[in-house]
DNA sequence: CGGCCGATTATCT
DNA sequence: GATAATCGGCCGG
């Protein structure tokens, strides 16, 4: 399990290192687990597109606090957005999970996410796996190194730098430069999760 | 695979 | 009252 140290830095910092991890759910007694393999980096007052532009609010406060708690918020009218927080208390950062590849607890996960699952198009979108995880807003400001383990990360697998593509963050709208370019999207191939998971898992 | 469009409502101004 | 860190369906290549 991850410890609280690894989620201290800053966000842009932690999210490249967060491809690769496992993230686990218990859920009924059933453990839901997949490999995360495409987040992207809010960081701070100042970045255009981070939810904490306009200061603490009753929806963003948890990313004003300790790192390594989810930050869970509904958006579109429909949808919920899983975050892991970063950064020090009062420095408000977070990383969005924007894609797992699913190894553990397929079934389960199906059932709760039955649209196009086994396939490519499965899980990734933020939206989809807080769908397939049975994740809302009940559990946004839960601590990921707590004891209780609904939720958490453990060692995955090991990804090559050389693996990541970085590109811009995606959805933002008519957010201003120079955050609508930052690099702060980070991506492993479909594929090339594949291969990497198959080797290490024998998946 | 890429682009456009409508859905649907909590949150913030 | 406007907006939104998206998705699924439908289209064309």
């Amino acid at each position: 399990m991850l410890e609280r140290d690894f989620f201290q830095g800053p966000a842009c910092q932690v999210a490249p290192l967060l491809i690769g991890k496992k993230l686990v759910r218990s859920y009924n007694g059933q453990r839901l687990a997949g490999i995360i393999t495409e987040t992207e980096a809010y960081q701070g007052t100042e970045d255009q597109a981070c939810h904490a532009r306009v200061g603490k609010t009753k929806r963003n406060q948890v990313m004003f606090g300790e790192a390594g708690h989810a930050y869970v918020y509904f958006t579109y009218g429909m949808h919920w957005m899983l975050n892991i927080v970063t950064d020090k208390v009062d420095t408000p950062a977070a990383v969005l999970i924007r894609a797992i590849f699913p190894i553990e607890g397929l079934e389960a996960m199906s059932q709760n996410r039955p649209t196009s699952a086994f396939t490519k198009s499965w899980l990734n979108g933020p939206a989809k796996l807080t769908q397939a995880l049975r994740l809302d807003g009940t559990i946004n400001g839960y601590d990921l190194c707590s004891t209780e383990k609904e939720l958490y990360l453990e060692d995955g697998v090991e990804v090559p730098a050389q693996a990541l593509r970085l590109s811009p963050r995606i959805g933002l709208g008519s957010t201003p430069e120079p955050w609508l370019s930052k690099l702060w999207r980070w991506e492993l191939d479909w594929n090339i999760a594949s291969t990497i998971i198959n080797q290490k898992t024998g998946f």
